[in-house]
DNA sequence: AATTAAATTTAGATATGTCTACTATTAAAA
DNA sequence: TTTTAATAGTAGACATATCTAAATTTAATT
């Protein structure tokens, strides 16, 4: 629909429309399943609110397959996922919750109007990434960092710099992993990987999570 | 209904209740038009919204009267009062908005989590009253300060207290009217008050708001 | 390739919250 | 006190967002 304003999408739109952004950085598009877990409805549901979004021109589809936002829903999307990870930068570093409880939280803060939001970024010195290292749009690009946890060597030691698209599955799977923690590959096969953390806990992660995470090479300097 | 939670009530509802709540702060009980005129929709959709809530034992009505909330009713309301008045309090004193964007703020922030509220409310060191003198539920209630401008004497001079209930026509009309501002009386009859503001402005104040303003007299020490 | 399982979509029901247009009641004015 | 104006309420329509149950399509397994 033509002339359709940021304003005129509404709340829960606006979450839908993320969790398919968040996806597509991931997975590269969004699949019905996946918006249902993330959003905890019926993937009926989902079914139908893509329709609607559809309408709207905020998303294409392919049935059967999955959704993609298009530019105008990319926009919408950019909008709300900044004020998350601005959130999250605040729940974080100003009240001192863990990065899993900041992303929870942060949810609530996506519909606060921009003005505050952006008061609360000036507060927080101008964050360029969130405590999940993911860009905070708006600010300039930057090169993507790190590797896919799916494409690194065995037997070796990493730094988690990013966990991408903060999705439901892998965020509760990696809880207590903060940015920069020291992880070390066990064994990785194209179904999964095992990762040994910090703690020596041992941890088997499905591709699709093992794919959000991010990690470079430790800096013996 | 029994055993509803208040997770159980829609925050649309909830906003109702506060609105209720904050108008029986003022003036006792609270009126379809108040009602209406502060959440802005239309009065057929207060009374078709307080035949719902009275359905849920939110709230007692008087046909053709006006609505008071029920102790549950109340519960549910003086949670949200007091996210609303930390909000407040979080707004004015960390993020610097004055009081007037800080109320209107402040409403985006009462329906996020009690955890996160709290944790501001540890923050900004447990404050007792918001930054309009209203007091955060929750606390000891303490003693009602100062005394409505409805019923001081004409031509003397008071420090403004409270601005009770956060009603959107007092707030608009006293914008710029910050706690512990100065203020002249200069003419009282029943319909109206003329106040002279610090700035030497005069405003002429309807009784409805005016009895929303409460002061106490300047101490000369 | 046929069957089974998983994922997706439709259809139809329900709840919340909003509106406009009209009716009823109460309060104010002549 | 009668008329008028203001306020409140009802009826019916509509949009968003959710669900369950059933049908369809795609993917996985035998």
């Amino acid at each position: 629909m033509v002339g359709l304003k940021v304003s005129d999408v509404g709340i829960r739109v606006e979450d839908y429309l993320t969790t398919i952004y968040r996806l597509q950085e991931v997975y590269g598009h969004a699949k019905t399943t996946n918006i249902s877990r993330e959003l905890n409805v019926r993937p009926a549901t989902v079914s139908k609110v893509i329709n609607y979004l559809k309408r709207k021109g905020l998303v294409d589809r392919v049935k059967y397959r999955g959704v993609t936002l298009t530019g105008k829903g990319r926009e919408v999307a950019e909008e709300v996922v900044r004020r998350h990870r601005i959130a999250e930068t605040f729940l974080a570093v100003f009240l001192g919750f863990d990065i899993y409880e900041a992303h929870l939280y942060a949810h609530h803060f996506e519909h606060l109007p921009k003005e505050v939001i952006e008061r609360i970024y000036e507060r927080m010195s101008r964050p360029t990434t969130c405590p999940h290292g993911n860009y905070i749009p708006g600010v300039m690009a930057g090169a993507t960092v790190g590797v896919k946890l799916t494409e690194v060597d065995e037997g070796r030691q990493y730094v988690v710099v990013r966990i991408a698209g903060e999705l439901i599955k892998p965020l509760k799977m990696l809880r207590g992993l903060a940015l920069n923690s020291l992880i070390r590959v066990v064994e990785r096969t194209p179904f999964y990987t095992v990762v040994e953390l910090g703690s020596g806990e041992l941890v088997e992660l499905p591709s699709d999570v093992a794919e959000t995470v991010y990690v470079s090479n430790v800096r013996s300097d």
